[in-house]
DNA sequence: ATTCAACGCTTTTTT
DNA sequence: AGCGTTGAAT
């Protein structure tokens, strides 16, 4: 047995010597606080004889979890691969099968995404009698969410409803609320939700995991909402033997509910609580270190924090300005020959950006120059449309009430099965009591059906049950999938087209062959529901490979927690990043957060970079300098204008020194001649000031059109051309 | 009743 | 640019 605090620093062992009460570790961006948490749990368990399925941990990402396991077997041997160590979201599915019956749940529950959430509020809004123009199905969602991640159930927002819109939210919660139970499903913020009422409100169900888990740990707890939080508190109670690690500056995740005041507030929730910080950086440079503090200092109501190196400054950041982004991607790939050239693993450079979307003109280039690169996220594997197609069918047998399935796989590939034909189904489900995944095999008692779909129902019966036989027989699970794609008609579809895409999409569909073959190969004890599971609870983290010799693109979010030798950083305008969405204060500070995640994720070198206008939408916009940029300080950066970008750089910069932190000029500079900028309508000149001026008139080149413009507030600066 | 073609709007980030 | 809704053709 090694010394398990043999290689700690002060702080590092005083966590991992915890024994017993709450126990908070700030750690700091690439401060260790993964080793802290596996070498305390390897001591727990080593020396101070805690069973380790008696532990909890919590990560971010399911890949985390498979690595936290791998690090503690790997210290005290086979018994780590005992430790719960999961997801929130994992967790609770884990606990709710098992405890379906107390939770009231089918035991075959089916677990919804965004996507079916999204088709069945377009139910509902039907149902409702509610405009889909006004009531956007995703807005209404992300207020339902809202609602689930503060446990509140249709009922206690009525009682916080006033407005008219509100009370239409609610009606579309409920009859939402319904619809999820009558297919027998849960969407994300469920599996919290339902969790947390079952805990609390059955109490043998909760002394149980009370007393089963002696220890609960969870990793970023500054990105925690409140269900989350609540289930910590829950299942940590009574010894409250809990370990929060976590940033306040690295919150990222307000969005979807992450309260920061749950880290902020911990003392306070658990007061003999000790404090642990941990303050070196062990991955970034000086200068990178001193960059990224920089920026995240100017946000307010953070805890004060010293981040230190003894790695030594290393080189300046570099930033650098471009034309659009075609060229922004063609430095960036000529930035990544260079580093490959000096001896950096193809595999330790990553490209962020902040949306999935700009993704794309750096694909492109990296394509050109054959340079090998990895996407993480964007359009996901599961979430293309044939996989999902080819799973619908399996969902449709796992879960016969699943009707966002059942009706998905109707439509593909076409057989005379619409909307229509599926609401007669749904009727005829309804009154004999059945799912409506059970109706095509009485095709010949409902009610309005022509001929053609009769038949084609009775292929359809013919399928199910082959699928679902074959499930009971256990028969792999690749061979199963390889079923229903070929059973349906959906692989003959797609031969039929001939197109490169329809090439792509089957392609695709042996992927999907292949994971069922993986996932029947190392699960404990596969199981339809369990592949579905595993699908449904995949996030775009756990798809990230950083041993494939290949540059890893992805989004900033995404790029929490890894690490990168060179880090380039793209897109850094103002209404890219920070996002023109995040117009809040207090946005605007979680998009800074969200550049200090970004930032120190680099060991060595970071490069940032900008373009004057990028295509967005079909058209083509303006943009200035990122004021994050602005926020960088001049002794860290060393401006640059690398390969075919000339034209940016240094009077840029200057002119994005000038402007900033502001994200534009302030009122009364523009005068009558002076050549401006407008973020969306380009190039102008002023013709004109009124209002002393607070009011300016421009004449833009783009359409000729002469608009008058608010000085003060307009997204527009003046160029100095020539 | 289904399916196909044109129009209009927009999610930023994701378990 | 891409998707979903809308309106016309089958």
């Amino acid at each position: 047995m090694t010394d398990l605090v043999a290689h700690l620093n002060p702080p590092q062992a005083e966590a991992v010597l915890h024994d017993e009460g709450p126990l908070l570790v700030l750690a700091g961006a690439g401060s260790g606080k993964t080793r802290v948490l596996t070498h305390r749990i390897a001591r727990l368990v080593a020396e101070r004889g805690v069973p380790p399925w008696a532990i909890l941990a919590i990560t971010f990402t399911n890949k985390a979890a498979g690595e936290m396991r791998e690090r503690i077997v790997g210290l005290i041997g086979p018994l780590g691969r005992e430790v719960w160590a999961s997801t929130f979201h994992s967790a609770c599915v884990r606990i709710l099968r098992r405890e379906a019956e107390a939770a009231g749940l089918p035991r075959d529950f089916t677990i919804y995404d965004a996507d079916d959430q999204a088709r069945l509020m377009r139910q509902c809004l039907v149902d409702e009698d509610v405009d889909p123009k006004r009531f956007a199905p995703r807005a209404v969602l992300a207020q339902i969410s809202d609602a689930k991640n503060r446990l509140l159930a249709p009922e206690d927002l009525a009682s916080q409803a006033g407005s008219f819109t509100d009370d239409i939210v609610v009606r579309l919660y409920r009859r939402y609320a319904d619809r999820l139970r009558a297919a027998g499903a849960l969407d994300f913020d469920d599996l919290l939700m339902v969790t947390v009422r079952l805990l609390e409100n059955d109490e043998a169900t909760r002394h149980r995991y009370q007393s089963r888990f002696q220890h609960v740990m969870v990793d970023e707890y500054q990105d925690t909402n409140h269900a989350q939080y609540r289930l910590v508190r829950i299942l940590a109670a009574p010894q409250n033997n809990v370990m929060a690690v976590g940033d306040d500056d690295q919150g990222i995740y307000s969005w979807r509910g992450a309260d920061v005041r749950n880290i902020l507030d911990f003392e306070r929730d658990y007061p003999d609580a000790r404090v642990v910080a941990l303050e070196q950086n062990y991955r970034s440079t000086g200068t990178i270190l001193a960059a990224a503090n920089a920026v995240v200092a100017l946000n307010t109501g953070r805890r004060p924090k010293k981040l230190w190196t003894d790695l030594g400054d290393g080189e300046p950041l570099t930033v650098a300005g471009f034309r659009d982004e075609h060229d922004e991607a063609r430095a960036v790939a000529s930035e990544i020959d260079r580093a490959a050239a000096e001896g950096v693993r193809m595999d330790q450079i990553a490209v962020f950006y902040r949306t999935n979307a700009q993704s794309r003109a750096i694909e492109d280039q990296l394509v050109r120059r054959r340079i090998p690169y990895a996407v993480v996220g964007g359009p996901r594997f599961y979430e293309r449309a044939e996989v999902r197609d080819a799973l619908a069918y399996l969902r449709a047998v796992a879960n016969p009430g699943d009707v966002i399935a059942f009706t998905r796989a109707m439509g593909t590939p076409r057989r005379g099965i619409g909307p229509g034909a599926v609401q007669k189904l749904q009727a005829f489900a309804d009154t004999h009591r059945m799912g409506i995944g059970e109706a095509p095999a009485q095709a010949d008692m409902v009610d309005g059906l022509t001929a053609a779909q009769r038949r084609s129902l009775a292929a359809v019966a013919t399928l199910f049950a082959e699928l679902s036989q074959a499930a009971r027989a256990g028969l792999p699970f690749d061979q199963l999938v390889r079923m229903a794609v070929d059973g349906s008609g959906l692989r003959a579809m797609l031969e039929a087209d001939g197109t490169l895409e329809a090439q792509g999409r089957l392609e695709n569909l042996d992927e999907l062959v292949s994971v069922a073959a993986e996932y029947q190969a190392t699960a404990d004890q596969p199981s339809l529901q369990g592949f579905l599971d595993e699908v449904a609870l995949q996030s775009d983290g756990d798809l990230v490979d950083q041993d494939t010799g290949a540059v890893t693109l992805m989004t900033v979010h995404n790029a929490k927690g890894l690490e990168f030798d060179v880090v380039m950083m793209t897109g850094m305008e103002d209404g890219t990043f920070p996002h023109s969405r995040s117009d809040t204060p207090e946005a605007l500070e979680e998009e800074r957060r969200l550049c200090y995640v970004g930032m120190t994720r680099a060991r060595r070198r970071l490069g940032l970079t900008h373009a004057e206008t990028r295509g967005f939408r079909g058209s083509r916009e303006y943009r200035l300098p990122s004021r994050f940029l602005a926020e960088i300080p001049v002794t860290a950066t060393r401006a640059t204008s690398r390969g075919p970008a000339r034209r940016a750089t240094a009077a840029t910069l200057g002119h994005r020194v000038a402007s900033a932190p502001g994200r534009t000029q302030p009122g009364g500079r523009f005068d009558p001649g002076d050549n401006v900028v407008h973020a969306t309508f380009g190039e102008g000149v002023v013709t004109g000031v009124e209002s002393r001026g607070s009011l300016v008139r421009v004449r833009f080149a783009n359409d000729g059109t002469e608009r008058r413009l608010m000085a003060g507030a307009a997204p527009m600066r003046k160029v100095e051309t020539a």
